[in-house]
DNA sequence: TGGTTTTATAACCACATGGTTTTTATCGTG
DNA sequence: CACGATAAAAACCATGTGGTTATAAAACCA
């Protein structure tokens, strides 16, 4: 098992189009807070707030630069939340969905029984 | 671009486990609201919100069985989440990371500009 | 020392979220 | 028709989130 938690810090905090922009910004290279602000029309401590969520999140770590507290990307959680998503996305993109849909719509009239379909996507069900 | 709210709600609805564990669920195939909520210690409204969640997310889709109200998955929001992941994933894994954190402990005595690094992650350039 | 820069904290606000219970709507069946 | 099953909606509550301003702490510079 991959720690429920940090799949749900992770997923949340990659839901904030900020968050997203910010990490976006991360990939071109380490950033202090300032220079993280900048671009977005918001104040500096919405900005330290978001970066504690990522830090929370494990997906940014920060250093120590005199005052600056340059911030820089952790690539870890991003594996897990991928490895996630691959999980399933291969699985319904490639065996359902367009398979369901088909015998959904031919076999609407045989609609009695509750199991259909093979099902069996990620084993165990962890 | 790929449309800032539906990766806001795709991941929003993601960071949460036992949406997860539904979409987990609902990869081996359809399923009603009250099959869903059996496992969970949860009442059947809470998952009704819950998919309600996902469904605005385009996550899951529902059908129509009598009274039932079937749901079901839907690949294509997951494939813009991973494509984002896997955008910025590849990045920090291989090209940065390692080698940034090498860069900074030898170059920690150089440390006076603002810029350095080469910085082209997500630009136009592709 | 005192001032400036950088960042974090505190206190506060509006609103979303996740859950509850109760009620309502829809459908199939006796 | 009335009942039972399925699902949604309403009303409500506690807590979290995203933002604000104002303040404090830490480090450099004059």
């Amino acid at each position: 098992m991959v720690g429920t938690e940090l799949l749900d810090a992770t997923f949340a905090a990659l839901a904030d189009p900020t968050r997203r922009a910010i990490l976006a910004r991360l990939a071109a290279g380490e950033a202090t807070v300032t220079e993280l602000a900048a671009p977005f029309a918001m104040s500096q401590p919405a900005i330290s707030k978001h970066l504690k969520v990522l830090e929370r999140a494990g997906l940014v770590s920060r250093g120590r630069d005199a005052q600056r507290r340059p911030c820089r990307l952790e690539a870890r959680p991003l594996r897990e939340a991928t490895a996630w998503l691959a999980d399933y996305r291969d699985y319904w993109a490639e065996s359902y969905q367009r398979l369901d849909a088909l015998l959904d719509e031919l076999q609407s009239v045989d609609r009695t029984g509750t199991e259909r379909r093979p099902a069996r996507p990620n084993g165990t069900g962890g």
